[in-house]
DNA sequence: TTATCTTACGAGAACCGTAATGATG
DNA sequence: CATCATTACGGTTCTCGTAAGATAA
C-alpha cells in the first residue's frame, strides 16, 4: 500500500503546460503551437515561462526553437505522462459506462490473420448477436488504442525467446494473455543461395541485407535484442501494413525477413528456411483493459483458447 | 516521432487533484487528508467534487469513504502518474545541475554484498577523491530512489530464467545494465530431509513451507512466475532487510528459501542444494538515470566490469 | 449530539487575450 | 522590416478558506 505521505508536491507542472511544451517542441515554434492548440502566442509563451520558472531551468533554446538538454529529458517523460492520463480517463469510462454490445478487435497483421481469424469466426458463430469491428495496425498503435479504450481487444505479436513475454511499452497497466507461439523462419527469394539449406543460424547472416518492416514484422532493433546479434543492417524499409506487398518485396530479393513459419506457407516465390539458432519463436499475445464487459470477455476467451 | 496533434485535451485532471484523491483514498477520510495535505476539509471536498464532475463518475463512496470501481481504476493510475511527474523533475535536475562529487549507491542486500562490495573497493582505490554513500533497501525502493534522483546508482536483483532481464515496475525510463548472473540454490536447515540431496526440482517442493522475504529474496509471487509453479505457500514472512537474520530463520527451520549460491557459502546451520529445474539464475542489474556525471559513470563502469 | 462531508460565498490568485515592446535574421 | 518571442495590463475565471448547512452514526 502507498503511504499517503509518500507523494509530495508535484504541483505547478500541470498537464496543459506539458501539452503546450510537447507541441512547441514538436513544431519548433511558439506561434505554430499556439495555432494548433487554439491559444494565443502570448499564452504559449506564458506556459513555457511558467514551466521554466517552476523547474528553474531553460527548457527551450529560442531561434531556432529547440529543446535544451533539460527540455529533452522533460520531453521523454511528458508523452508517457500525458498518454497515461488519457488511459486513466479511458479506464474510468470502461469501469463506469455499461459495456457496449459492439466489440473492436485490433491487431498486428500477423497476429490477426490465420489462427485468430479462425477463432474469431468460431466465436461469432457461438455469439450470434455480437457486432465486431476488426482493424490492423502496428504494435504500438494497437497497444495505444487499447490503452485509450478505442480497441477492446488487441492482438500483438513479436519475436522472442521461447516462453518469454512480449515487451510492450507503456502497457504496465494493461492485462496480457499469451495466445500462441510458433516457430520462426527466414523468408528468402526462391533463387537465393541459402534457399536450399535445411536450416540457418542468425549469426551466419550478420552481413546479409534485411528488410525492415516495423508495421508487420519485428522491428530490426527488437530482432537484434532477441537474437543477441548486434549488427543487422537494413537496406530497404517497408512502412506499410500489407503483408502481401511485403512478401512480394522478399520474393523480388529486396532483403531477408524473419516471420512466423505459417505466414510463409505456400507463398509464391518465397522460400522459408527454419532458423536453428538462437532459439526464437513468434509469439502472439492478447492485450486488454482490466475491466471487461461480457461480450468482450467471451471473445477474449475464444481467442486465447 | 509523436505528432503534436496526437495529444488531446487531458486538462482538468490536474495533479494536485490526483494527489488529494490518492490521499483521501489512502486515509479513508476527507478531513484526515486535509490535515495531512495542509488544506481545509472544504478544499478537499471541492477537489474530489471537481474530479468527479470532470470525469462524470463517482470516485468515492462516503461514510465510509472507499473508492468506487471507477475510483479504484483511477487509483491504479494516479500513483504511477504522480511518481513519474516527480521522476521528470528529478531527471531535469540531473540534466541541469552540475554533477555532484558525492555518489549515492543504493542496492538490495544480496546485490550489494560480495561482488559489488569488492568492485566498489577497487573503484574507490582508483578514484581517491570519490565520496560515496551506500544504502540497502528493497527493490522497489531502490528503483524509486533512482527515479527520484535520491540514488545515483542502484543495484537490484531477482530470480529469472537465464539471460532474462529483470522485470522492474515503473522503470521504463531508466537505463539498466546487467552486472552478474549466478546459480540459485535452495536454502535448507542442516537437518532437513532434503539437505543431503545433490539437487532438487522446484516442482517437487509444491507443498513445502517457504519463507517470504520480499525485502531480500525474490518475493514469492515473482518466484511463482519464474518457476511456472502456481502454488508456493508461505508460513512466515520476514519484512526486514538483514540477510543474517533471514538466514538464521532458515537455519531454525522456519521455511525454505531460494537464494544465490554464493550467499549461502559457509553459513552456519544452513545447507545449500542446487536447483536442477526449472533453470533459474540470480541476476543482478545496475539501474541509473540516463544522464550520468563523470564520477557516477566511472563507478558504474567499475560495477559492470 | 458529534464527527464528517457538502454547499454558499467572497477575497485573492491564476489564466489567457489584447496590445505594446523587444530581438533576430 | 518582417517574423517571432516576450512583457504589460486587465477582465474573467478558478481556487481555497470561512462559515453555515446537511447527514449519518
Amino acid at each position: 500500500m502507498i503511504h499517503a505521505g509518500s507523494i509530495s508536491n508535484t504541483d505547478r507542472v500541470e498537464p496543459h503546460l506539458l501539452r503546450t511544451f510537447v507541441t512547441v517542441a514538436a513544431l519548433g515554434s511558439f506561434s505554430a503551437a499556439a495555432r494548433q492548440l487554439g491559444y494565443t502566442q502570448s499564452a504559449v509563451s506564458q506556459h513555457i515561462a511558467a514551466l521554466e520558472g517552476d523547474l528553474g531551468v531553460a527548457l527551450l533554446h529560442r531561434r531556432p526553437v529547440e529543446p535544451t538538454a533539460a527540455g529533452q529529458r522533460l520531453l521523454d517523460h511528458a508523452g508517457p505522462i500525458l498518454r497515461r492520463m488519457e488511459a486513466a480517463r479511458a479506464d474510468i469510462r470502461r469501469a463506469a459506462g455499461e459495456p457496449p454490445g459492439k466489440v473492436v478487435l485490433g491487431g498486428c497483421p500477423l497476429a490477426l490473420a490465420g489462427r485468430a481469424a479462425r477463432a474469431l469466426a468460431e466465436a461469432r458463430r457461438s455469439l450470434p448477436g455480437l457486432e465486431v469491428s476488426v482493424r490492423t495496425a502496428a504494435r504500438d498503435a494497437v497497444v495505444g488504442g487499447v490503452a485509450l479504450g478505442e480497441i477492446d481487444l488487441g492482438l500483438v505479436d513479436g519475436i522472442v525467446a521461447p516462453s518469454d513475454p512480449l515487451r510492450l511499452h507503456d502497457a504496465d497497466f494493461l492485462a496480457t494473455a499469451p495466445v500462441a507461439e510458433e516457430p520462426v523462419a527466414l523468408a528468402l527469394p526462391g533463387e537465393h543461395p541459402l534457399a536450399t539449406r535445411s536450416s540457418v543460424r542468425l549469426r551466419d547472416l550478420a552481413d546479409a541485407n534485411w528488410l525492415d518492416a516495423p508495421g508487420i514484422a519485428a522491428p530490426l532493433g527488437e530482432l537484434r535484442a532477441a537474437a543477441g546479434t548486434d549488427d543487422l543492417r537494413s537496406a530497404l524499409r517497408y512502412e506499410g501494413g500489407d503483408t502481401r506487398t511485403l512478401l512480394s518485396l522478399v520474393a523480388e530479393g529486396h532483403g531477408l525477413l524473419l516471420l512466423p513459419a505459417s505466414a510463409l506457407a505456400g507463398v509464391q516465390g518465397v522460400r522459408a528456411v527454419p532458423v536453428s539458432a538462437p532459439r526464437l519463436v513468434h509469439r502472439t499475445e492478447l492485450v486488454h483493459g482490466r475491466t471487461l464487459g461480457a461480450a468482450v470477455s467471451a471473445l477474449a476467451a475464444a481467442l486465447t483458447r
